[in-house]
DNA sequence: TCTACTCTCACGAGGCGTAAGAGTAA
DNA sequence: GTTACTCTTACGCCTCGTGAGAGTAG
């Protein structure tokens, strides 16, 4: 173990659970170049100890939801961004109207996506279903997994 | 008008309108380089006259999937791959199987990207939910689009 | 020494942008 | 002859990584 997995919190003295970066990598099947990529584009900031990395529970989530929005497939910028509202300075009006702004931008956005999903879901549904009834049709079990 | 908009189809005789890659360009606020690209990558293949590209309502109507495989994150090697689900040889129970297989893979595929997206749209709407509460707190109108 | 980490180049694929240079139809 | 298109060729750029090689901490 290079690592201890449970190290003290520096700040509240709380026992936390850190991870290594390879941990991290096996979890959600990435490589660790791939992490630090992301940590030089400024999406995730890990603890360092020396120089290794010591990411925090809250890191490996913030990981999580990266990739996640990789999987949505917005770019890395705008992954940022997006990551970027949950921290952004909330206590003038001003910036909460603009954060609201941006909120409801992105949602559009979306909703738009989903809109976009849903219909392609429904087209491959359709031709699924089709190709099922000819091969009933022929008297082929479709449910059959081979 | 550089080319005509109705054309009469050779082999069947009817009338069809036809499009010009400007005009679909705009159509889809991409440029004709773009629509060449896809050409290249073999996404899309439009009727020639000379040099000239002649799209069908039919290439225009690919062209638009396309674009929303695009939208839904899909590399355009994927793209190609789920355009040729829709006209791949259908006569043989194995090709029907092997057909309805890629389907299903696909679908379920579509059906986790929802569940990734719908989170996303929770999460967004419970900050700007959030951000709305603060500001009626302070007295301000969140509706406001200023 | 071995392992697990670190770093910095550098290269590669995907997806176009963009400019060059030339042709064509109204 | 100018405008508004069209075409091909080809280099370039940004994004998102993947190696390679070399150094370091335990």
């Amino acid at each position: 173990m290079p690592l201890p997995q449970i190290a003290t919190d520096p700040a509240s003295g709380e026992k936390t659970r850190i991870y290594s970066i390879a941990e991290l990598a096996r979890e959600f099947a990435i490589t660790p170049r791939t992490i630090r990529f992301y940590e030089d584009e400024g999406l995730i900031s890990p603890r360092r100890e020396g120089l290794a990395r010591l990411y925090s529970p809250g890191d490996r989530t913030r990981l999580g939801w990266i990739l996640r929005g990789k999987r949505l497939g917005f770019s890395l910028a705008e992954i940022k961004e997006l990551l970027d509202l949950y921290r952004v300075d909330r206590t003038g009006v001003q910036q909460l109207r603009e954060l609201l702004r941006r909120c409801r931008v992105h949602v559009a956005d979306l909703e738009r996506r989903r809109a976009d999903l849903d219909q392609h879901i429904v087209e491959f549904r359709d031709v699924a279903g089709q190709v099922s009834s000819e091969l009933k049709r022929r008297g082929v079990d479709p449910a059959a997994s081979d």
